[in-house]
DNA sequence: CCCTAATGGTCTAATGCGAAACCATTGAGG
DNA sequence: CCTCAATGGTTTCGCATTAGACCATTAGGG
């Protein structure tokens, strides 16, 4: 109790004095994995890279990945088949979240929707700046089509799908990474509250009207309606989490 | 030679199967330390926290800690004293960054200005668009202050530590830190160009109108303002690694 | 003049983790 | 029916990293 204050306030030595790494290889691997399932682009029923190549990829060694997968079967997400032709498998019938129990509280709040903010807003307008190719433009009416197409059990993977084509169709893999692990936050917290057949409707036409900005190349309107949408989920989950 | 293509493009999966980990933990603290010195946060002649309490922050152990201390000291960014009062200094004078001899090409640089782009113009809008502190409107002006009063040899730094203080005014430490490792990336590149005495007036004439439309909270004008902002090294560095 | 607290410097035991080899299983195709 | 290739499953060895205790040095305060 010498100094109220230690010595000085010096601030932003908070961002770049933070922890080095967010856990040990093997939670940041489960993590990921359940990253994979949770934005949709592990679809149930589709099998993981083989074991070999995906540790590879994650620059993981093999038996650290297995013990991922190992808890991520336990936890009901995947089953492994051996032999030729097997796999590790997402399952049809996935966990539902649990409810994470408030952790982080409000301030943890306001910096994932802050940084949300910034980096979808950003991506809308990037994407809608560039001039896209056929696989972007194709990805991104596909990922349209299928949020529209989804019912309540599927929409929270098909959206986030979307919202990661539109980060991709800026080139940019640092930026879609980035919008992966803050939608990942974001979803952790959207899980405490109920997803409601008209948010849905009205979710559909806001995805419409983006896309749509982005393909035309309007940048201007791309992040506007992005930022619209996003508003509203923020204000949503302000209220229920004040 | 068996398919052109693997199984299918089933974009996304390069963002969420990234490796797990960018190095092993002694040089991810190097790289953490370099980005204290190299982005201003650690001024010269400065103390930097005592190697128990810095490993603490960085969650690192102290040997792993020191080893990265211990390369610095052989690199002549830092000195260390013993003793009470003692501690890890940082060099007046500090080494020349290398030229970095072209790493990681071209796309690796339309993606880091494409990620700078989406959250320093994010950033700036939603500092802007805050009821902002005592302290966070000292720290922007005592951070513009000395960008005016800095000569070449510290101009890198101190413009860093500006943009810094942007990100940080919009309260998520989220958005601080991602522009802080973002910008360790851009200033890697911008060291390969050089930096000319009227490049650095008109800065400043920018920068003036950055945190003025901060402080009066027009959130518009602060995003423009630093888009051109920018934009303009964008252009600069676009050019001399084409 | 000595004592003490805070700091960097060093050592040791335990563990996390990776690399690589090897085993077991499966289904397609000859 | 057999063979083979691709997959998950297992084991072993070695290095990186951690946690914690302990040593050495320094300057200020009694």
């Amino acid at each position: 109790m010498a100094q109220p204050w230690q010595e000085a306030p010096s601030t932003a030595d908070a961002a770049v004095f933070r922890p080095v790494r967010a856990g040990n290889a093997f939670e940041e691997t489960v993590e990921r994995l359940l990253q994979a399932i949770r934005l949709g682009v592990a679809v149930p029923g589709e099998r993981l890279p083989a074991e070999r190549e995906l540790a590879t990829r994650l620059g993981v060694s093999r038996v650290t990945l297995r013990e991922a997968i190992r808890s991520l079967q336990q936890a009901g997400y995947v089953e492994s088949r051996r032999g030729r032709y097997g796999g590790t498998f997402v399952n049809e019938v996935l966990p539902l979240p649990q409810p994470t129990s408030d952790r982080g509280g409000g301030a943890d709040l306001a910096d994932a929707l802050t940084l949300r903010q910034v980096l979808e807003a950003g991506a809308a307008e990037a994407a809608a700046g560039r001039s896209l190719g056929q696989n972007d433009r194709r990805n991104l009416r596909a990922r349209l089509a299928e949020c529209v197409a989804a019912d309540v059990g599927e929409y929270r993977r098909r959206d986030s799908r979307l919202h990661l084509a539109i980060a991709e169709a800026t080139g940019s893999a640092s930026l879609t990474a980035a919008v992966a692990d803050v939608r990942m936050r974001t979803n952790e917290l959207l899980d405490a509250i109920p997803l409601l057949e008209p948010n849905l409707a009205h979710s559909n036409e806001q995805h419409e009207r983006i896309v749509t900005a982005i393909l035309d190349g309007d940048a201007e309107a791309a992040r506007r309606e992005m930022a619209e949408h996003l508003s509203g989920t923020a204000a949503l989950l302000r209220g229920f989490l004040s």
